[in-house]
DNA sequence: TTGAAAACTACACATCTGTGTAGTGGTCGT
DNA sequence: ACGACCACTACACAGATGTGTAGTTTTCAA
């Protein structure tokens, strides 16, 4: 049998605390083998003991006095760069659990869980999954359910064309684009005048957002 | 004790929908009340047999002879619009789950989870939360990990720089905006210098742009 | 009260944009 | 070989845009 999962934990409620502590003592495959009360008192210990045996898991509380856990999510990440990160808390407002998500957390539970549904994450995220409380995950399911593209009649851009927007979209001029992509500038607008006509616009502005709006572009590169 | 929950499985493969119905044929809380091996048959079933029992949930393979899954799930949804459906299926393709998840599923389970799993998520379903195999879940966290704003400087408008942001990607020209606002092209010209160097851009196209990707503006609203 | 910064209006102007018309060369199906 | 179509170029121009300068009003802290 391999070693046993280790584990820190990061939890101002000490009631809390122990009962996860009570948990961990009894199972013979995980060992909480740290636990801190704030998040700065986590990092300074990271930063001292530069040969502290690095955990596989870090269990975040998310609402800690002092710097909160969104806030340290980074700094963990950046100091313990393998250790995947499971956020522990009440909080099922939608927004810190976006947040945790975007800043690279491995799994999302609430404090509702049951002792074996924790433990269940934990194997779940060391065996390079996720780990989602239900109601979380059908947040995000929510969430996703519009976003991609709702329309049937797939608009179709030329590879020019579209190469065209994504430099208006950067903020080239017209003369530019033609600079770049080594044609005149009349080229340059008759294919804007047929992106237009695709997108059923009339300038460039509303290209670009018509262009986010069908997923045609998509919100992630810059 | 309520009643059984009642399930539909869509599924070709024979093999595979025998261990199905004997898993269920031992369960007192849940039970398979029809099955179909195309997504056709299942849904002319529910043409023809209006009175027929609305099942609770809907198991539903992707890859099918025929009309797909993903084609499926519309028509299921607008069918039986209070049954919830959960896909169950082997391709873990990041395509399909996405699609699968904007087309409004509730879960999204892959077969190689075992009977506990499978019923677990059912009843996780059940109870209105959703249910993701961790390597589904996985994929969507790294997916969610770029996408929200990433910025600490936050790029906060003015209330009527914002309104006329919003004007620009509709596409309306600056007269328009100065008579929508009731003020004149001028002040209008005014508020889009100060949005420009907000968002650290030079003209409208990049304005359009930056907002999409700062979160300033979010692709849900045309 | 005074001064400074911010929000707004006004005017002027060089530049950029969107569009029309027209023409060239290449490709395709018949 | 023909017309049809597409990508491209050229020229022209009204109208829209981005920007500078300047003046007014509002806000707010000293």
């Amino acid at each position: 049998m391999q070693n046993k999962i280790t584990i820190m934990l990061v939890e101002d409620n000490e009631a809390y605390r122990n009962v996860i502590k009570r948990s961990f003592s009894r199972d013979a495959n995980m060992e909480l083998v740290s636990q801190f009360s704030t998040a700065e008192i986590a990092l300074r210990s990271l930063q001292e003991l530069s040969t502290r045996t690095v955990p596989d898991i870090i269990l975040l509380d998310l609402n800690l006095p002092g710097m909160s856990g969104l806030e340290a999510l980074p700094y963990f990440r950046q100091a313990l760069p393998d250790t995947r990160i499971i956020i522990l808390t009440q909080s099922d407002k939608e927004s810190d659990i976006l947040e945790a998500i975007s800043k690279g957390t491995s799994g999302y539970l609430l404090k509702s869980a049951t002792n074996r549904q924790l433990k269940d994450g934990i194997r779940t995220v060391m065996d390079g999954g996720a780990s989602l409380d239900p109601d979380v995950a059908r947040l995000i399911l929510e969430g996703m359910e519009q976003t991609p593209k709702q329309k049937k009649p797939e608009i179709s851009l030329t590879e020019k064309e579209h190469s065209i927007l994504v430099l208006i979209g950067q903020g080239l001029e017209q003369k530019d684009i033609a600079k770049t992509l080594c044609i005149t500038r009349n080229t340059v607008a008759y294919h804007i005048k047929h992106i237009y006509e695709k997108l059923e616009v009339q300038n460039a502005p509303a290209a670009i957002s018509k262009a986010y709006q069908t997923g045609l572009f998509s919100p992630g590169k810059m």
